[in-house]
DNA sequence: TTTCTGACTTTTTTAATTAATTAGTCAAAT
DNA sequence: ATTTGACTAATTAATTAAAAAAGTCAGAAA
């Protein structure tokens, strides 16, 4: 019982370290530039060995996602907990994805026109799971600050989602409209930043509590 | 000098003929999949006179952009004089934009990885005076709004900029993230729509004079 | 002289073929 | 149960040939 315990937990730890080997190239190169054999190899095991812990690439890839996914949504909730207020909790979340965004931006390239997430319905599902996820997380930090009464009486969730929305759309806007260099640089996160800042104080302005807050704070 | 005029007069009156024509099936078939020789069979003309009249095609596609960019910037600012608000201008604004992507999306449709505006100098300073034309506009338009006495002393320049970035975004992210059909849909349409004007309603809130407006109207 | 055309050349796209690389399998070894 | 080398199948990249479209020009028509 116990050894059958110990040889699973072996199995995850080896699924772990292929992991971890897998999201060291594909944060660095993309997910279509890095092969199989090149993860076998950063590993010292055979190619064969990838395939008895994955079934096929893509899987591994999703599971690499999962992996930071879940270390997204953690540092989420982190920075919730630690918020002084809501606005500044909404500032550190800016902060936060952007500097996700530099780490892990890779994983996102899509090479030419073979995009995986267009026709498929996993990566649909995994987007949608992913923001789902995010949305109740912001959701529930903007309730409290309207219990706290730091925000007015607004929809929390309708807010939310806007509030998602635009923070992706500028993202998209600015990568991909503005300037179309397939790898971002510094000045264009930069950029992407200093625009979310000032979308989320004119944001906040318009949910803010106005009988409350800064104005009684004294 | 009349007859030179005159001359002048026809010449354009040509050229209006052919950006007409060639308006018609670049906004139903895009760009890429218009060819010269079309344009010249539906104005029964030969394909050599449109290069009397155009140095090439690309030129063309760009009197054809300026001729509708015109139009755009033209209603934008129709609309804000005949706004009873602020608020409601913005609003119209926004049924506006989609009655006009709806109508010229093809316009913006890039062929495969095919993209002109990527490495285009021209494209870049196009869009750039495009943007520019429209910013000013709102922002007077705001500035406006603001000694009225609706809006309260915000940077008029900043928060338009804000703005447009946000409605950019937004369309930008439903169209080729959410939902990446090369055809935008009626559907699609109206989700940016109600997105939009969900946004407008909390950034109006963070820009009004509580003091004034809603409050004082009675 | 200005506007226009048919026949032409050059450049770009598209399609088809082939070569190379990579994903994925499996019998056998540890 | 875990691991591998040697294998096949599927994709991707490179090459080439064919087709289509862009663009030119000498000269006709107005």
């Amino acid at each position: 019982m116990i050894v059958q315990k110990d040889k699973i937990e072996e199995l995850d730890r080896k699924k772990e370290q292929i992991i971890e080997a897998a999201l060291k190239r594909f944060s660095h190169f993309g997910i279509p530039k890095t092969t199989m054999n090149e993860i076998a190899e950063d590993l010292s095991i055979s190619k064969a060995l990838l395939y008895y812990y994955f079934p096929d690439k893509i899987s591994l890839a999703y599971e690499v996602a999962e992996f930071i996914i879940a270390e997204f949504l953690k540092q989420h909730e982190l920075i919730f907990e630690n918020a002084a207020s809501c606005f500044e909790g909404l500032q550190d979340l800016i902060s936060f994805r952007i500097a996700f965004g530099k780490k892990y931006f890779m994983l996102h390239i899509h090479d030419k026109q073979t995009d995986v997430s267009v026709h498929d319905v996993r990566a649909q599902q995994f987007i949608c799971s992913l923001r789902e996820n995010e949305l109740s997380l912001i959701t529930a930090f903007l309730e409290k600050a309207k219990q706290n009464g730091e925000l007015k009486a607004v929809d929390s969730q309708e807010i939310a989602k806007i509030l998602m929305d635009m923070l992706t759309g500028i993202w998209i806007c600015e990568m991909y409209v503005n300037h179309k260099t397939l790898i971002p640089n510094d000045q264009q996160f930069h950029t992407i930043k200093t625009k979310m800042e000032k979308i989320i104080h004119v944001f906040y302005e318009g949910i803010k509590n106005n009988n409350h807050g800064t104005a009684n704070s004294k």
